[in-house]
DNA sequence: ATAATTTTTTAGGTTTGTCTAAATTAATTT
DNA sequence: AAATTAATTTAGACAAACCTAAAAAATTAT
C-alpha cells in the first residue's frame, strides 16, 4: 500500500469526477477543475503515469487505470464519510461539510476509516446523497430522478440538491425544503415549467423550473 | 487568523514540550526530537523569528513568543481532542490514537475543532492522561490520587510512591510497576478492597489494598 | 490544403522544506 | 590561555509542486 500527497489525491479525485462525464479527459479540463494551469497539469500526468495511476500519451487526453479508480475510490470513500460524520455527529449544516471534508480526506489511516464506517453505521449516501463507496469500493445505486422527472402525485423524497449556492441554500430555507423533505408533485405547468408541489400536509407551493432543475428526489422514505 | 504548514506546525509543538523541560531549547535537541538535521532547524527558526513564533538569536537557542505559545495549544488541543475521539468513540486503543492524531491536528478548521470538543463533552484529558486545552487554551491541572480512589477504566501513571521498603520495592518489581508505569483499573472487588490492574496490553493482574494504598497515580506522561 | 486558432507540452524559474559538507562560534580541556 | 571538541550556522544542492512564456502539435476554418 503506497502513499500518495494530498496533491497526487485532489488530481487523481477530479479526474475521476471528469471521467464519469466524458470519457478521456483533456488537459485544460483538469486544469479548470483544480483552478491550476495546463502545464502543471501535464507535469503530474507524467509522475501519475510512472506511478501507473493514469493511461496517458501526450496530446491524447488521459483517464485512470484499474489501480487510479481504485485509490479514486479510496479517497471518495474518505470524503464522503467524513462529510457524514460532519453533519451527523457534529451538526454541521450539510452545505459547510464538503470544505472541511476536502482536508480531512487526505489522512489516509485505513483503520481509522473503517473503524469511522462502523461507528457512523456504515451509511450509504453523505448528506449531498452521493453514494458512499464500501470497504471494497462498491456503491449504492440511487435511483433519483431530478424533481421535473418525477410523476405527478406520487410521494417523493429530497435526497440531492446540486449547485449549491448561498442564494440556493436561502430559497430552499424559505420554502422549508431539506434533504429528507417528503413531497408530491400536484401540478406541472408546461408554460413555464414550473411545478406545484405539496409538502406533507401543507398547502401547495410553486416552484421554479430553475429550482425544480436542482432538486433530486427517490422514492425513499428515511434520510439517506 | 494565519495558517501555519504541516511542518511549521510540527516545528512550533516541539519546541513548545521540550520548552516544559528545558528553559532554553537548543539546535540539536529540537533536530533529535523530529528526526531532521540542524541545518533544518536553523532554516525553519529563521522564518519562524521573521513570523513572530519564536524568540532567536544566533548560537542562542530559542523560546516560542506569546502567540508561538497560542499556537502551539491549538495544534495540542487538535492533537488530543482528536485522540480522545478516536480511543473513546472509535474505540482504538489508548496506544493507537498518537500516530492518527499526529495528521489530523494539522485540519485546523477552528469551527471543526470546537465543534468536535462539545460533541465529545468537553473531555478533560486525552487518553494518555495529558490534559486537553480548551477553546481558550486553558489546562486542568493534573493532580494525583490515591490508586484506591482512581476511576475504572482509565488511562493512570504512576507518580509516587510512599513507604518504600525493600519488601515493598520487591513486590513492585516482580508487579512490573515504577514510577511512569501506565496502568488502568479494570476492576474493584468490594470484598478485600483489592483491585484488578492492566499494565499497557499485558494480562490483567491483582493488587491487594494494601499494595494499592502505597500507590499514587495521576493523568499522565507529557506524549502529544 | 493551407492558414489561423486552440490546445498541449517544453523550458526554465520560484517557493518550501529538506539535506550534506564546510565554516564559524561556543564550550571544554589541558 | 591555547588547543581541542562540540554545537551551530552558512553555502549550495535537491525534490515537489507550482508558475510564465515560448514552442510544438492538433484542430478548425477559409
Amino acid at each position: 500500500m503506497v502513499n500518495f500527497s494530498a496533491s497526487e489525491e485532489n488530481y487523481i479525485k477530479a479526474i475521476y469526477h471528469l471521467q464519469n462525464e466524458d470519457g478521456n479527459v483533456t488537459t485544460n479540463e483538469l486544469a479548470a477543475r483544480l483552478n491550476s494551469k495546463p502545464a502543471s497539469i501535464t507535469d503530474m500526468m507524467k509522475k501519475l503515469k510512472t506511478r501507473k495511476l493514469v493511461h496517458y500519451q501526450p496530446y491524447q487526453g488521459f483517464r485512470l487505470t484499474a489501480e487510479g479508480k481504485k485509490i479514486a475510490l479510496g479517497i471518495i470513500r474518505r470524503h464522503r464519510l467524513w462529510e457524514f460524520f460532519l453533519a451527523e455527529k457534529l451538526k454541521f449544516n450539510w452545505d459547510e461539510v464538503h470544505e472541511v471534508a476536502e482536508h480531512m480526506e487526505h489522512v489516509s489511516s485505513k483503520k481509522l476509516i473503517d473503524k469511522l464506517d462502523e461507528f457512523l453505521g456504515f451509511p450509504k449516501f453523505d448528506p449531498h446523497g452521493d453514494p458512499i463507496p464500501d470497504v471494497n469500493g462498491k456503491m449504492e445505486i440511487n435511483k433519483q430522478l431530478n424533481l421535473s422527472d418525477w410523476p405527478l402525485n406520487k410521494q417523493a423524497t429530497v435526497c440531492r440538491v446540486i449547485n449549491q449556492t448561498p442564494e440556493l441554500l436561502d430559497l430552499l430555507h424559505h420554502k422549508k425544503i431539506s434533504l429528507g423533505t417528503r413531497l408530491e408533485i400536484t401540478k406541472k405547468f408546461d408554460y413555464d415549467e414550473s411545478v406545484e408541489i405539496k409538502i406533507n400536509k401543507q398547502a401547495p407551493i410553486t416552484i421554479s423550473r430553475q429550482l425544480a432543475k436542482t432538486i433530486f428526489v427517490n422514492h425513499g422514505s428515511a434520510v439517506a
